[in-house]
DNA sequence: TCTTCTATGTAGCCAAGGCTACATTCAGGG
DNA sequence: CCCTGAATGTAGCCTTGGCTACATAGAAGA
């Protein structure tokens, strides 16, 4: 297969990725969090329900999961607002999220395209690869 | 949060990904099962077990799965070979891998990093990306 | 031959991320 | 004052992808 080898080495990276996808759902939920709380200056359980297109109930466990990380706290309204680490993490994953789509734009992708592939890719990317998008960018 | 909005697509993209994530694994293991068979003209349960990293039993439940899928088949040996359709998918996987690792080399990207994040992002990007990818390359 | 090691398989557990069905609470309209 | 609809929550189920512990089966050596 065109010189791919199957190195002791795919064995660290396939436990990279394993664990990358578990920290997705968190970081997907405080960056939308965040945008709520920006948009309509709050974040509910049905807010969230409507930006991921799944039950309200995977919305509440998601949540309770991401409150014991100590990335979100309810508020006396019985909405959630982000915690000093969830806003950082928020901040950092909107942060890298628009990086990609501008590099992807750059390349040349669609602009609905682009949002697309890098809701997927962004959790993927290593600093030393957001850094090299960073300089292409500029050198553009 | 720099102009990003909630938006009703954000739904329709984040199906999206939860689909790609359940192929990747099928993905992975028949790109690993393509390049066993032809690195050592058989691929078992050990050898995908090394490749992983996982246990022998997660191993022969995922394999069960993907040849529920009709992507893999046993042979008369105890091992496993690809399917027609399995092979299919073994070549594009293990090109679009290729392609993405030479793309971010080009962007100077050091080796190991762009295998480990190839690994990640190989399973989020479109065919559009892919292309503007190759065509980044071809204009180098 | 007997024993031991390797490979494979089964049973059963866990966590995450989906779901439906059934409460409950609360606001607003009739 | 009641009823209805929206929002939230709980119970309980499914699948996927991990795991350990235990059971075979077959090869290979003492």
């Amino acid at each position: 297969m065109r010189g791919r080898t199957v190195s002791k080495k795919a064995a660290a990276r396939h436990n990279r990725v394993r664990k990358q996808h578990s920290d997705e759902l968190a970081e997907d939920y405080v960056e939308a969090i965040g945008a709520l709380l920006g948009e309509r200056g709050q974040a509910r359980v049905t807010d969230l329900q409507g930006v991921f297109g799944v039950s309200h109930v995977s919305v509440i466990r998601a949540l309770k999961r991401i409150e014991e990380r100590g990335l979100v706290e309810r508020t006396e309204a019985g909405g959630y607002e982000l915690t000093r680490t969830g806003k950082a993490i928020a901040e950092a994953s909107a942060e890298r999220h628009d990086l990609v789509v501008r590099f992807l734009l750059a390349l040349g992708v669609s602009s609905g395209q682009a949002e697309a592939d890098a809701e997927g890719m962004e959790h993927h990317l290593s600093e030393e690869s957001l850094r090299a998008m960073k300089a292409f960018l500029e050198s553009q």
